[in-house]
DNA sequence: TTGTAGGCGTTATCAT
DNA sequence: ATGATAACGCCTACAA
C-alpha cells in the first residue's frame, strides 16, 4: 500500500536491482552476469534463476543510454512504393539484422525539405546510422550530411568531394545499353521516358540516352518527361504517341515502363512487333507484367547490399577513409523487346 | 592536450552542460529554457545564444531514459514486397508521422517464430507500440501479445476473447462478392486461387467463396492453393487451366490475380472474353495491370490509418477498454471481369 | 526565477 | 569473484 518503490522499474516492470535483490547478489554481480561476463557458477545460478523468476528483460533505452548504441539504422527513401526501393530495403535489411540491428524505414517524398531535416535529425542521434537515396542532391544535403555526427551512406551520385561512403551506379551507361539493344534489333525511332530532370537519376538518363542516339546517328527528339511514376509514365507515352510513331521507347524505370505499355496496348499497338519497350531498375514489376518487359538492371539489391556493408563498418571504425563502390549496369533481354517469353 | 572532458559528450559533442555553461546558468535553467518552460527573458536569451553558438542537439536516447519513451512505432509485416502492406505501411506512417513519432518496419517473412520473438522483444521497450498485421495466429502470438508491456494492435481476425486492440475486414464476404459479381456477369464455371490454408486469410476466403457457389447451386471444385505471391498465382492457374476450363478465376490476393493473368495470356486466352478476373486488396497492381484488374477491396488504407490511431490512443491512456474496428469489403470492377476500360 | 540534487536503468571502474 | 559507486545525458522535484 503506496510503499515506496524498491527496485521496479516506474512501471512496475523488474530492474537489474529486482534482480539482484532477489539473488541476493550486487546489481554489479547481477549485470555481470547477465551480460553472460565473469559470476561464480553458484552467482551465475541464482541470478539466472531470479531473473528468470522476475521475468526480466533488459531496457534496451538504458542500455542504450550507456552504450552510445541504438542498434538501430535508418533507410531514408522518397517513395517506398516503388518496387526498386523495396528491393534494397530487402537486402538492407538482410544485412542490418544479420548484424543484429533493425531497420527504421522512412519515407521522404522526395522532398529535399524533410530529407535534410531528415540528416539533421541524425544529430539526435536516435539510430547508429543510414542509408539515404536521394534522388536530387544539394547544396543542405551535402552539409547535413557531412555535419551529421552519425555515419551516412548514399546509394546514388554524390560531388566527388564529399567525403561521405557511398554506392552508385552509372544508370547513363545504362540508358546506352537500352538504346544499343533496341537499334541492334533494328529499331529506328527509340524514343525516352525519362524522369525530372532536375533530379540525379534524371539527367544521367537524359544524358546517356542521348549519347546513345547520337551515337547511332539517330535524332533525340523522341522524348517526354514526367515524374517516376506509373500515372506519369502512361501519360508520357500517350503524348508521344499523340505526336509521333516510334518503333521503341526506353524508360527512365520500371513503373513508367509499366504505365507507357499500358498506353501502348490501350491505342492497339502490339508489344514487341510495333513497339519495343525497355524498363530500368530491373524490378518484380518487369517480370510481372504481360509481355515481360525488359529491363535495365541497376543491381538494386547489390547496391543495398553494398550500403548496408560500408555502413557497418564506418560504424566499427569511424576513422576509415570515405569508400565508394561502383555496381555496373547490365541489361536484362526479356519480351518486350523481342526476347524470350 | 589532454585536457579531461568538461561538460561535453564522450564523442565532444555538447551536451545540457556545455550549453549551461556557457550561458553562465545552471543545467536546470538551460534544460528549462531548451524545452520552453520558464526562464527569465534574460536567461533565455543567454541560453539559446549559447545552444545555438555550440550547435546543441538534444540526445534522443538520454531523453528517452527520462521520459519513458522512445517515440517509435514499430510495424510487422509478413512481406513488404506486398504492395497491400505498402498501402498500409504508407497510412500508418501519415499518422505516425503526424503525431511527431517514427516508424519502424520489421519484415517477418510469416514465419512465426520470427514474430513471436519480435513481439516478446517488446519486453525491451524499445518501440512504444507496435501494429502487426500476422497471417498466421498461434497461442504463441496471443500469449506474446498479451504479455507485452507496449501496446500492441492487429491488423486482422484474432479470437474474440483476445483483449488486444484490432481492426478486421470481412476477406470472407469480399470473396463473395467476387463470385457474386461474376454469376451476374454469367459466367458459371468459376474457380479460385487461394493462399495456404493453414493461414488466417487463407480460410475466411476459402469460406467465402464456398458459400457462395454453393448460394449460386455451382460446385466449388475449381479451387487451388498455393502461397499469396505472384509467381504461385501463375503456377497455380497453369495447374488449373491444365485440369479445367474456367470461364471466371477469383483470387486471393491482387499479387496472384496477376500470376493467373499471366497464365491465361500465355496460354492464349483473352481476358475478359474467355476468362474474367477478379482479385482482392485491390493495390496499385491491380490498376497497373492490362488489362486492369478487378478487385475486392479490403479497405487497407483505412485499415491501416484505424490501427495507427488506435494504438496512438491507447498510448495515451492505456486504461482504455480494447477495442476493434471493422472495415466493409467493396468491389471495385474494372475491364479484367467485363466492366470499364 | 533559479540552482542543487537525485533519479531514469544500465554498464564500467576500481577497490576489496 | 564481488560490491560500492560513478557515469551515460537528460529532466524535474524541491528548496532557496
Amino acid at each position: 500500500m503506496g510503499r515506496k518503490r524498491l527496485h521496479d522499474a516506474a512501471d512496475g516492470r523488474p530492474t537489474v536491482h529486482t534482480v539482484a535483490a532477489r539473488a541476493g547478489v550486487s546489481i554489479a554481480s547481477a549485470s555481470r552476469v547477465l551480460n553472460g561476463v565473469g559470476g561464480s557458477a553458484e552467482t551465475v545460478r541464482r541470478v539466472r534463476e531470479a531473473a528468470a523468476a522476475v521475468g526480466y528483460v533488459p531496457n534496451a533505452i538504458a542500455r542504450s543510454l550507456q552504450s552510445q548504441r541504438t542498434g538501430l539504422i535508418a533507410f531514408a527513401v522518397e517513395d517506398i512504393g516503388n518496387p526498386v526501393y523495396v528491393a534494397m530495403m530487402r537486402a538492407i535489411e538482410a544485412v542490418v539484422a544479420e548484424s543484429g540491428r533493425q531497420l527504421l524505414v522512412h519515407a521522404t517524398s522526395g522532398q529535399v525539405a524533410s530529407e535534410t531535416a531528415l540528416l539533421r535529425r541524425l544529430a539526435h542521434r536516435y539510430v547508429d546510422g543510414m542509408i539515404i537515396s536521394p534522388i536530387r542532391v544539394t547544396d543542405s544535403h551535402v552539409e547535413a550530411m557531412t555535419a551529421s555526427p552519425v555515419p551516412v551512406v548514399v546509394i546514388g551520385q554524390l560531388p566527388d568531394a564529399v567525403p561521405v561512403d557511398n554506392v552508385r551506379t552509372d544508370s547513363r551507361t545504362g540508358a546506352g545499353l537500352a538504346v544499343d539493344h533496341l537499334v541492334a534489333g533494328g529499331r529506328t525511332r527509340v524514343a525516352f521516358l525519362n524522369g525530372p530532370l532536375d533530379t540525379v537519376p534524371g539527367v544521367a538518363r537524359d544524358a546517356g540516352f542521348r549519347a546513345a542516339v547520337a551515337r547511332h546517328g539517330m535524332s533525340a527528339d523522341l522524348i517526354e518527361v514526367g515524374d517516376f511514376q506509373y500515372a506519369a509514365g502512361r501519360a508520357a507515352a500517350e503524348r508521344l504517341l499523340a505526336r509521333s510513331r516510334p518503333d521503341a521507347i526506353v524508360c527512365a524505370n520500371d513503373l513508367i515502363a509499366v504505365g507507357a505499355l499500358h498506353a501502348l496496348l490501350v491505342s492497339g499497338l502490339r508489344v514487341p512487333e510495333d513497339v519495343a519497350l525497355v524498363g530500368m531498375d530491373d524490378t518484380e514489376l518487369a517480370q510481372m507484367s504481360y509481355p515481360q518487359i525488359s529491363s535495365v538492371s541497376l543491381g538494386s539489391e547489390i547496391r543495398g547490399r553494398l550500403a548496408a556493408q560500408l555502413l557497418l563498418d564506418r560504424i566499427a571504425d569511424a576513422g576509415l577513409p570515405p569508400r565508394r563502390e561502383q555496381v555496373p549496369p547490365s541489361l536484362v533481354i526479356r519480351a518486350s523487346s523481342g526476347g524470350g517469353a
